[in-house]
DNA sequence: CTCTCTATTCAGGAATCGAGATTTTTCGTT
DNA sequence: AACGAAAAATCTCGATTCCTGAATAGAGAG
């Protein structure tokens, strides 16, 4: 039996779909459906019903899962008891206010309990800020939002920046538009009826994408805010239009029938430097890939 | 990572040798090198110290070890659980007196912890009986010695009868002839100076190699005795050459100087009827496998 | 009914795997 | 010290498996 396979089971059972748990996996659809079939041979038993579009665990899917769960661990474990240094220290993580909000809490934690002696340093920032301090050293590595071919073209040095670090590809964000109850369906940006966007920092990317959309067709003002509570606060008074992962708004049981307006998938990276992977770094990522495939949010269009 | 790999981990380290653990896994010994590498890549630690013939665990191997086991019980624990019919009722084993001694006690210990609410009926016989009683339904499965072909030649019936069963290599046997003590190394039957061979029931293919093999250069009486035990005794009585595998006689802490002579490898099959695999039996056949995997004996020269 | 979205099937090229032959090293023997 | 046997590692070459992208089938929404 091969674990990839089982995680890639538990990425579908978790997801109950085949497309998103191929995205979740960085695999093709067609790849994670043989995986699966594979998998149901090997043990002789139908893992999931099809039923439609549907992918929903059988009873015999049911009891797998909880042992895939634990194979998981165990073999994620197995990894990080025989690392040959014992991580210890300080690691120095930077995040984006979104991430560290919908993303990381199942990661931190299972990585606290792995590794209590290592203290973790959780530092808050723009994309922007965040790849500069991990380039000059002030952190061990940082969760970014991959930023547009075009907005690249436009700030060359933040371009040379990412070039000179490692990124790999660990969540896919849905980025939102998140509209005043009341407000009319928007297809472009013309159609806004308020007064600003509500965002956080200037060097955060989302912002940023945010602003290149609406200039196409408008010219708004952006209204600078602290933190997500308080974008959704300025959104209900009407006036503004927020901007966020839809991740985040899942978070904040708001009203189900918010409207909202896709701006489209951004992913998130892992940036760090070239040959600097401290022992506590590489035991991070271990955790965050294993954490990764046993979530079920941490796939979306 | 691929459980295979870990399986293979499993027998080298319980075997210290890549060419025991090859025969043990029914691979070749480069493969076994391989599979090994590619698991410290992957782990990112040395987990044998070659030095000289000898592989020896590291410390971070033996901590991996443990991980190793648990990690094999888990899949098979998983694998049994998703059985979509319990397994339940009576399962008739053949065995011969031998495998019964030396190969069983840990894999019905096992499974019977897995499944206590199967009812496990051990019968021991020759080979030539259980393929017999496999056959015509009075037990499910049996363990018997793989014939030369040269004995199937000449027993026309028997060779039909196997190849009407099914059958999978599960033991290999290194079988022996033991000398009283005092007795000269001998290269050949020529070489005996006792009165006969002792050996158990004519349908033992053991005791049928044994006597084939003395045929060509003596003509020496067998000894028919009920057990293992009263055929050592009798050797210790000095007028006798008793016939039993390595793994049997290891059992018998006997003095460890005892003259031995090889009669080479003999395969355990355990054989059943095509398309006739109650629930119990399968459950039964996958607990063999893992056990095999994991137990220190099972592979010999 | 059509359009879209989803899972599956299919075909190819790439990568991996396993067996056997060869090489290197070690250990026991003379 | 030299030789021979045995074991692990390396190498090469088919065979298999694996992954991807394209084509297909089927369900649900408008």
């Amino acid at each position: 039996m091969d674990l990839s396979s089982v995680e890639i089971f538990l990425a579908v059972a978790s997801a109950r779909s085949v497309t998103k748990a191929a995205k979740a996996v960085g695999r093709v659809p067609s790849n994670v459906t043989t995986r699966v079939q594979q998998l149901e041979e090997d043990l002789g038993v139908v893992l999931f019903s099809r039923d439609g579009k549907k992918m929903t665990l059988t009873r015999e899917g049911e009891t797998f899962l909880a042992y895939s769960n634990r194979l998981v661990v165990l073999a994620l474990e197995a990894r990080q008891a025989v690392r040959p240094v014992v991580p210890s220290g300080t690691l120095r993580v930077g995040t984006m206010e979104s991430t560290a909000a919908s993303r990381l809490p199942a990661a931190l934690t299972q990585f606290n309990q792995m590794w209590p002696e290592v203290s973790l340093r959780l530092t808050m920032g723009a994309s922007r800020d965040l790849a500069r301090d991990v380039l000059n050293g002030a952190l061990d590595c940082a969760f970014i939002a991959r930023p547009p071919a075009s907005m690249l073209e436009q700030d060359v040095a933040f371009d040379a920046e990412l070039k000179s670090l490692e990124a790999e590809a660990v969540f896919i964000e849905d980025l939102l538009i998140v509209l005043p109850s009341g407000h009319p369906q928007i297809t472009s940006a013309a159609d806004l009826r308020v007064g600003s966007l509500a965002a956080l920092e200037p060097g955060c990317t989302y912002r940023r994408i945010a602003e290149h959309w609406a200039s196409q067709s408008s010219s708004l003002p952006t209204t600078e805010l602290g933190s997500y509570h308080a974008i959704l606060a300025s959104v209900a008074t009407g006036d503004a239009a927020g901007v966020m992962p839809r991740s985040v708004l899942d978070l904040m049981h708001w009203p189900a029938n918010v409207q909202t307006h896709q701006l489209g998938p951004v992913e998130t990276l892992l940036i760090y430097r070239q040959n600097d992977r401290p022992s506590a770094f590489s035991a991070f990522q271990e955790v965050l890939s294993t954490i990764k495939v046993r979530d079920p949010r941490l796939a979306t269009n």
